[in-house]
DNA sequence: GTCTATAGCTGGATAGAC
DNA sequence: GTCTATCCAGCTATAGAC
């Protein structure tokens, strides 16, 4: 489909925009014209512009695992899985100068009346501690009793977010750096 | 002296509302009407938003060290003071109905320009950190060799941050808990 | 479906009376 | 040093031509 090319335009510089400088510092005069589009077409395919933070949100967790599952395919060790996530982590952070988890970032400024946006960074979240979850069942399938499951998905589950904000605030990798050492200290 | 009592007035009205709505969504007429000032007199104490913003990260760091020293006073053993940390964000989550960490939301939504409100976060974020290596070393010489001194701090506060921003998503103090009982478990 | 023009409002900040 | 009146730039969203 030809229009979905336009739908796609205005959702990546509303995406990257809303990542950079913030939802609420990004308003849709900027959104249309680094897309050079009009204002009218913004609104046909996004009614409003909260409907463009939704699209945003789901859009980003829909990319996040794929990319999961794209870096990791390679490796065949669960445990490399697991800590490749720390460097995926690192990588993100390097090529976004440190701007941290958009999901974080939405969830802390958000207006509190917006449920629908609250309810999909929930998920996300959940989402990835499941991910990381099914990574440690694989562990525990191929050594058994090497982990205790709940609590070292719990830890570094834990860690990973903790890392993410710190290094973020830090404007370095180093919380990412020891944090993964701390996660392959539990393993 | 009586001028400050109306520019505590403001600052308290301005710390709510941003903490509650956030600072981008908190335009200065609400704060005025909800301080019942004039436009002129928050002027008059605070030349911009920015500089309002300032005052409130300020103010939130004193407040929020002067609190655990408080609780924590009436307890003797270090380790127990540690984990008493825990307890407070518990507290702290649940009378703020899990509002979350207020200097990582400020990190998350401040103009990306504004290099004073985020130098003050990493100086609390930095402050806090080494709040818990002190607790650690007392751990440490009352029972040496218990515990890797640097180590552990990194672990526990990671585990905090992460802690409090999954609590704040999830919107209960379950991941509180949980870190909690890892912390304890390393002491 | 894409455009321009504009409505209707609210943002931060200033001027000047008192 | 506290007030009111006001400026102007920005916002989200809509109306109607093409």
């Amino acid at each position: 489909m030809k229009e979905s090319a336009i739908r796609t335009r205005i959702l990546e510089v509303a995406s990257r925009l809303f990542y950079k400088q913030g939802y609420n510092s990004t308003g849709i005069n900027q959104i249309i014209e680094e897309a050079s589009i009009a204002r009218g077409s913004l609104y046909n395919h996004f009614p409003s512009k909260r409907d463009l933070l939704t699209a945003y949100i789901q859009n980003m967790e829909e990319f996040s695992f794929q990319e999961w599952n794209t870096l990791l395919e390679p490796i065949k060790d669960p445990k490399q899985k697991l800590l490749k996530l720390f460097d995926i982590a690192m990588l993100r952070q390097t090529r976004s100068e440190f701007g941290g988890c958009a999901f974080i970032k939405i969830a802390s400024e958000i207006p509190c009346d917006d449920l629908v946006a609250f309810d999909l960074v929930y998920h996300q979240k959940k989402a990835t501690k499941t991910y990381m979850e099914n990574l440690i069942t694989q562990i525990n399938i191929e050594n058994p009793q090497s982990v205790d499951k709940e609590i070292v998905a719990n830890t570094i589950f834990l860690l990973m977010e903790g890392a993410m904000v710190t290094a973020t605030i830090a404007k370095n990798n180093q919380a990412l750096i020891d944090a993964k050492k701390i996660a392959e200290s539990l393993l």
